[in-house]
RNA sequence: GGGCGAUUAGCUCAGUUGGUUAGAGCAUCUGCCUUACAAGCAGAGGGUCAUAGGUUCGAGUCCUAUAUCGCCCACCA
């Protein structure tokens, strides 16, 4: 028997472990059709935020909804081991603990790494069971495990020998922090207030001076040259002159450039092509100097002169100075620009000229942008606008920096002898070849996860078995990052894409709309959130109360009437254990109520599976909480209560199984317990077959009852509306002079045979009329107003629908069964009409 | 600058290929301790679907424009 009130806390302890013990979560049935998904795998840095529980709830749902359903479903865990996330974490505990990492040792410094990914992995480890996800640990695989270190060798390998990966001087974007090239994809922008600095730089041997704008003055240590546009008819006689470069002293030329920009500021610019993106494309073309002028910390280096060794907001702050002081400085202008920032270390990313290796984008791009036309092998993005983000990615896309300056992730598998470089899985036999120093950026190996976790580049029995995944759940903000790249790799390497669907929900956000983030103090710990109202509460309320790629606003207070649903089903569950202690099964002599609640349940299992299977969970939701809620708990318990038989306890037995089951991918813990207390329970809930549509018990008498519903519930107004007590009823109805029961009981009608003295409401049942007599003084006022608006809104609907149906165009182009209907409901309300007619005179 | 999305009840949001009177939860109001549940039950009120046009027999839903808000990408000497 179940406790009067649900516990969550007493229900959620000891499941998840038995579960696992019980190897439930485990796939490989060979029996059966393999379902596949792969979790984004966490960084092995923190915590796991509210993202990750709504993230990983919805593969929870889907595996498990699968598993039910007979497949041999796989849900493969596993974590990123997050390169420069990681490594900037490991570095800070191990300042904290008072060592310099950039003075110990490569080995000694990973042993570090490797300790604090245990532990991290732990602590994700203990996340997921809370939240009961059923993954298969038996499968469980990290980026930096021996066989996936393997698969990007050769990914590296094979993609250097198709000449899609390449090593050479680029301008790059530097994280004088950490000391490492970035990505694009790792800076994040943002505006900020700033200066145009305008300078002179003077003509050769003339007074005459050219103004150049700037807003990063330190780097015109590097400039070599300064471009106007060819077509501009202020500089034109310029053009192959040359400039005295202000505080350096030298002579850089005067280019043609179609950089130059007519329209901005001068129209002239300053070119630096070691330290700008722009700038080195301009100084490709014009074959022009690089002069990188700093240190990999971002200090000024020895071309600076008497700046060497400044940071460089020093060296700017000093050098505007000295400008000044040479009347070379003519205004300095504020301004708003956006500044890119590292990712992780925050730190303003220096463009800067640097070799790395790189990979070629665009053949790789192109291949995904020609698949996604071919609807058999696209990848199917629900919802389906989030495929025009990865068409831009992919049509907009330039190579990609790979090499990071970091220690912590997969070593480049290069490796150097004087001018000579090897590229290959295993380091050269022979003597004097140094491997590359740097590692991989993370997402090198992130973009195999749905491959290289099945055993590829072998060709396993799982990758065979569970290649490519079924759906592939994120949210939109990592589909640059990631998805992308798991589409392109996915199709170079294994002619697929990696998985058929990808499902795309929203951010979490605080109730305010702004993101939740450590630095506002708003983040909520979803296990702060499972202490207080459970996993189930909160998987089901993340799950359901967004639309597929929205965003959803955290509310607590929407938690707390979650866990009131689950408590309503706790109640409804705890009334048929009550009883059903002892009985026969049987589904002989249905009642009316039995028909309507097994058609009601039947509906919903068809509209239930079909939603599930198009990912719609929060229709589901809706779907399953109007049921139990509106359909179950307030209807057929009721009426169960009139007459309870064998049959309606086998209904009620039933009915709750059903419901059960179609909550448990939303919810693992509270079904089970209820599940496993019903009489003729299976071992575990999780294992049991999700439920089936049966036509055989769906009833076309089920309709009778809504007929009576509605009776009751405008009997019930009546009630309330005239204050009244006692009510007698009269009907020649056959419907409810075989229902009689459920009216008594669900109003409390008294039996009479006088009926003098009473007030008399006809109202109208189907095709009969029902006299309802009733004591007190009658609300006449009330009554009348109540008819006269119904007479009201009868005409107005009456003469909408006569319109209606007079106009040819609807009745010879609307659909015959919407013409029909349209019909149906005219003469229904000319009748109602009638009655309420003869009621006011 | 380019693109995407949002705008529906006081609040938070659903609303499927256009089709009966636009729904839910919370909040509000009225009446109830009815033996599964007062964290509950029975009722009620509340919306010109951002605005203006258009297509259609029919528009919250499709098209065009406008407004406001949000996000992504690019540029920013």
């Amino acid at each position: 028997m179940l406790d009067k009130k649900y516990n969550h806390q007493i229900v959620e302890a000891g499941k998840y472990d038995h579960w696992k013990k019980k190897g439930y979560f485990q796939s490989g049935d060979t029996k059966l059709k393999p379902y596949a998904i792969v979790i984004p795998p966490p960084n092995v840095t923190g915590k796991l935020h509210l993202g990750h529980a709504w993230d990983t709830t919805l593969q929870d749902i889907i595996i498990r909804f699968k598993r039910m359903q007979g497949y041999d479903a796989l849900w493969l865990p596993g974590m990123d081991h997050a390169g420069i996330a990681t490594q900037s974490k490991v570095d800070k505990r191990l300042r904290e603990e008072g060592l310099n990492p950039r003075e110990m040792k490569r080995e000694e410094w990973l042993k570090a790494a490797w300790s604090w990914k245990e532990e991290y992995a732990d602590n994700i480890h203990k996340q997921w069971a809370k939240l009961g996800l059923s993954l298969d640990y038996s499968k469980e695989r990290f980026t930096l495990d021996e066989g996936l270190s393997k698969a990007v060798r050769y990914v590296f390998v094979e993609l250097y020998k198709k000449g899609l990966i390449y090593r050479g001087e680029r301008i790059i974007n530097w994280d004088p922090v950490q000391m490492t090239a970035l990505s694009n994809e790792e800076v994040i922008y943002s505006d900020e207030k700033g200066a145009f600095y305008h300078l002179k730089y003077f003509l050769e041997n003339s007074k005459e001076y050219l103004e150049v704008a700037t807003t990063r003055p330190e780097t015109l240590f590097g400039d070599t040259a300064v471009a106007v546009n060819p077509n501009d008819k202020r500089y034109k006689h310029l053009i192959g002159k040359k400039v005295v470069l202000p505080i350096v002293g030298k002579l850089i030329p005067i280019v043609a450039d179609e950089h130059a920009d007519m329209e901005k500021g001068t129209g002239v610019v300053k070119i630096t092509p070691a330290h700008d993106p722009n700038d080195f494309e301009v100084g490709k073309r014009h074959d022009l100097p690089h002069i990188v002028i700093m240190n990999p910390d971002a200090t000024m280096n020895d071309k600076t002169g008497k700046y060497n060794g400044l940071n460089r907001y020093e060296c700017r702050e000093k050098l505007v100075e000295e400008l000044k002081e040479k009347d070379l400085l003519i205004k300095i202008e504020d301004i708003v620009h956006s500044v890119g920032h590292s990712e992780r270390s925050n730190a303003i990313v220096e463009p800067l000229l640097s070799k790395q290796w790189f990979v070629k984008m665009r053949p790789l791009a192109d291949k995904v942008l020609k698949t996604q036309k071919i609807n058999t092998k696209k990848i199917n993005f629900i919802p389906e606008r989030y495929e025009k983000t990865m068409r831009h990615w992919m049509e907009i896309t330039y190579d990609w920096c790979i090499s990071r300056q970091l220690w912590w992730g997969h070593r480049i598998p290069a490796w150097y002898k004087d001018d000579e470089v090897y590229v290959g899985m295993e380091a050269p036999k022979e003597a004097g070849w140094i491997q590359d120093e740097d590692v991989l950026d993370t997402w090198f190996s992130s973009a195999l996860w749905p491959f290289s976790t099945l055993g590829w580049p072998d060709n396993t029995e799982m990758l065979k078995r569970y290649y490519p995944n079924n759906v592939l759940v994120t949210g939109y903000d990592i589909i640059p990052f990631w998805v992308n790249r798991m589409a392109f790799q996915g199709l170079e390497f294994t002619e697929k894409a990696p998985f058929k669907d990808c499902l795309i929900h929203g951010l979490i956000r605080a109730k305010d709309g702004r993101k939740m983030s450590k630095s506002l103090g708003n983040g909520i710990d979803p296990m702060d959130v499972i202490e207080e109202y459970g996993a189930d509460a909160l998987r089901f309320y993340l799950t359901t109360s967004a639309a597929n790629g929205t965003d959803l606003k955290f509310d607590m207070e929407k938690i707390k009437s979650t866990w009131n649903f689950i408590n309503k089903l706790w109640n409804a569950s705890r009334y048929v254990l009550m009883n059903t202690q002892e009985y026969h099964y049987t589904l002989d002599d249905l009642s009316l109520a039995d028909k309507w609640i097994l058609t009601k349940l039947n509906k919903t299992i068809k509209n239930v599976t079909k939603h599930m299977e198009k990912y719609d969970f929060n229709i589901v939701g809706s779907t399953l909480y109007e049921f139990i809620w509106n359909d179950f708990c307030d209807w057929y318990i009721e009426l169960s209560k009139i007459n309870m038989t064998d049959t309606s306890k086998s209904v009620l037995v039933d009915t709750l199984t059903a419901i059960l089951k179609m909550l448990h991918p939303f919810m693992p813990f509270v079904t089970e317990e209820i599940y496993t207390k019903l009489p003729n329970h299976e071992e575990t809930i999780m294992l049991a077959a999700y439920p089936e549509y049966n036509k055989q018990q769906v009833f076309s008498e089920a309709k009778d009852l809504d007929s009576i519903i509605d009776l009751i519930k405008k009997i019930r107004k009546i009630k309330l509306e005239n204050n009244v007590k006692d009510i007698y009823l009269k009907s020649e109805s056959p419907i409810l002079k075989a229902n009689r029961l459920i009216l008594d009981k669900m109003l409390k009608i008294k039996e009479t045979q006088d009926y003098t003295g009473l007030e008399l409401i006809i109202l109208n049942f189907n095709d009969d009329l029902v006299h309802l007599y009733y004591d007190g003084t009658a609300n006449k006022t009330a009554e009348l107003e109540n008819l006269y608006r119904e007479k009201e809104r009868l005409e107005n609907s009456i003469a909408r629908r006569e319109k209606l149906l007079a106009n040819e165009n609807y009745v010879t182009k609307a659909p015959a069964e919407i013409v029909a209907l349209e019909k149906a409901n005219l003469a229904k309300e000319q009748k109602d009409l009638e009655i309420i007619l003869v009621k006011i005179n």
